[in-house]
DNA sequence: CGCGCGATTGAGTAATTTCAAATCTAGTGG
DNA sequence: CCACTAGATTTGAAATTACTCAATCGCGCG
């Protein structure tokens, strides 16, 4: 558990042991089983959450009932409902568990203060968010220009590991299609 | 001229007038005529760019030779071909001028630089990069999950200046639609 | 006045969705 | 080991949405 998130952290900041003993304290974990939700539509949401095992989904549930997936997220993973987060609005998204699922939590407040004493963590966060918005922008990339197929054969390219683990009609979620369309690209 | 980065910053930290002049002291003006391009696909690209006045857009054209824009950027804006400056690839984005235009360059580098020496501006950029992760999740849950009417409606609502500045052709490029359909949703 | 650019309109085509039904698969209990 | 069920996937056919390509319109500017 421990190891898990010094391992992620140090791919981009090396920390001392007493470094990494400061940051961890700030993180709660948290153990959940499949199908349960991290977190529900019309929640306020506090924390950001950073998968040390499983998988969950981030997902949005439409008028007509619809799901349409924001994000998957597994091992090394972070996850929330970013813009209910930081802007602290009722949770849009629902977060719930494909897995059985560890996590560590930390509240923004929490975060903000370990950035403020640890300046390498600031650092790491926003290398971290960066690569985020940088990823974003690709899938924005792909919607916009790729067909269904193409966008298929990306994610199963890009995320070769989600693909053996999360069900065609949750793909389809995430690539904007139905799942009979999904089903139809050989 | 400095007084609008300065302005911009302290919307999220405040700096004395000697932060202020270290900040500004990393960045290079630039100023650019209507359709002069900033980027260009192939290019390396080491600066990110903040607009100070004017209007840029990001876009990619695809094999078939078809625009696809990744966002526009107007005063208070950042732009760049971040996943180029980033992974130090080639450009895949083309960047011009829609209107002449006033930036303030800084290369990744010298962000860096900044961010390690000043930890106000840390924390800066990583908001700056959160509100802009947050932005990029709205639009992709509006690709997902709206139809070409409802994403325009969104984009008027949400940038009613931009709405006003730029051509519906390049406005459904953005929404990823083409004009003679944008043009057809009375 | 006429050019040029952006916006609109029309008609036919392609891609995707919808709704319904059939098929497949993994796990459960007998 | 087999039958049964729930969930996931596939298939079919019709309806809808958006696209393509071509033609037309409208307006500002030289």
């Amino acid at each position: 558990m421990k190891e898990v998130l010094r391992k992620h952290i140090e791919e981009i900041v090396p920390l001392t042991d007493d470094q990494f003993d400061i940051v961890f304290s700030y993180f709660k974990p948290k153990k959940l089983k499949k199908k349960d939700f991290l977190v529900k539509q019309g929640d306020s949401v506090n924390c950001e959450y950073f998968v040390v095992n499983g998988l969950v989904k981030a997902f949005y549930i439409d008028d007509e009932g619809k799901d349409h997936i924001m994000q998957f997220a597994m091992e090394n993973w972070w996850v929330t409902d970013y813009q209910a987060l930081l802007h602290k609005t009722p949770a849009q998204l629902d977060i719930d568990c494909l897995e059985d699922t560890k996590l560590l939590c930390i509240t923004l407040e929490d975060k903000d203060k370990l950035c403020a004493s640890l300046h390498k963590m600031e650092y790491f966060f926003r290398k971290k968010s960066n690569s985020g918005y940088v990823a974003l922008q690709r899938r924005i990339l792909s919607l916009l220009n790729n067909d269904a197929k193409e966008r298929y054969e990306q994610f199963m390219s890009l995320y070769p590991s989600l693909y053996q683990r999360v069900s065609k009609t949750l793909i389809a979620a995430y690539l904007g299609v139905t799942r009979e369309t999904l089903s139809r690209l050989a």
